[in-house]
DNA sequence: TGATGTGAATTTTTTCACAGCA
DNA sequence: TGCTGTGAAAAAATTCACATCA
């Protein structure tokens, strides 16, 4: 079996969060299959199967996938049948949006620490997590045992905090502020870049006229 | 000519914001090459010219690239020589954070008009934008000719947005909620998802233990 | 000489077609 | 019969190698 691409795993994702939200609606119906499950994703149902087949077989000839069972096969696939720590860096308007992010518990991913500068809001908890200054960062994340890290601070302060966050032994980052940081090959890095995004509704636009 | 790939158009946007901070940094320095482009980006320098050369010639042989020459003509590739109209619907903290953007017109891209249901808010202007019903849609949208929508509402408003959205003939929807949202094919619709950020970190630690 | 621009080779990803099993 | 799982084919993207030109 090959090494699955990156982009399935993305779209493993996808299937989980869809299969979440369709039980809600629909719980009697126990099982759905690849075609229908790739209409409700317009996508391609070979697709679907091929991500599935790289971890393994899932279904049932003539009958399609128990949504149930799916759901937590793909749930640990992906790792989510464990706990996992985060810490929130920058509370500002975007990071209180990540904060208040419905989906985390859902994912067993926990927020147990925040990062900011305002010494208004040092020392205060949120919704039962506290918040640090950046320089407890060494101390902080050592003690919870933080997997991930969230960047939501002014680009500015970005690099630096992560150097702080990597030199803790943070091994996973998530990055919203616009500026490449630099990260040893062992720490992964994504970015969730705005401009990118919207450059690409603007390219698009721009090529209809 | 081959048509670019998306990835390229997205690629292309990275290149211009490292420009725009290159040239912030070393004024002096007026050209650059493929090769110190690629390490400062840390990608390969064959797909720096490759992209590139879907929409022509750039840089001058034995040299390099002029940066402002560069930066201009990226720029009017993604369509970023004219300027845009958006709406951002949903004020909450990420709409907030949104609005607060800096990266926003350096791109040109101007908010033109808030979308919120909040009462307290209707009615208001923040720096100058001022914040309208959702049901104002369908005359603010053609009145100021808005082009690309942001949406930044809960999960359970985003269709119901979107539909009145799409109606008023805006052609461009960047989505922050975590739903899929159904849009007529002729409207061009781009997600960003941070489950799915996050669970591309998660499978990346689960995959080392 | 030095770095671009690009056809060709390679690699990766997607799509297809169908064998195989309930 | 119906739908999965998968090897093979096709398509797309990346990387390479080098002709080309200032």
């Amino acid at each position: 079996m090959k090494q699955p691409p990156d982009i399935s795993i993305s779209r493993l994702a996808v299937y989980l969060r869809f299969l979440e939200e369709y039980k809600k609606d629909k719980g009697s119906k126990s099982t759905i299959n690849s075609e229908e499950l790739a209409r409700f994703l317009d996508m391609n149902h070979h697709q679907i199967r091929k991500d599935l087949s790289y971890f393994g077989k899932f279904g049932e000839r003539g009958l399609g996938y128990r949504i149930d069972e799916l759901k937590d096969k793909i749930g640990k696939i992906l790792g989510l049948d464990r706990k996992w720590n985060l810490c929130l860096c920058g509370m500002g308007n975007l990071g209180s949006a990540l904060f208040a992010y419905r989906g985390f518990k859902q994912m067993r991913l926990n927020i147990v620490a925040v990062f900011d500068n305002d010494a208004q809001k040092i020392g205060r908890c949120i919704h039962g997590v506290k918040v640090y200054a950046p320089k407890n960062i060494p101390g902080v994340a050592k003690k919870l045992n933080i997997d991930i890290a969230i960047i939501a601070v002014p680009q500015i302060a970005a690099q630096e905090i992560t150097n702080k966050l990597v030199k803790a032994g943070v091994r996973a980052i998530l990055n919203f502020a616009p500026v490449k940081l630099n990260v040893p090959k062992r720490v992964k890095l994504r970015n969730v870049d705005l401009s990118t995004e919207l450059i690409q509704l603007v390219y698009f636009l721009s090529t209809l006229a």
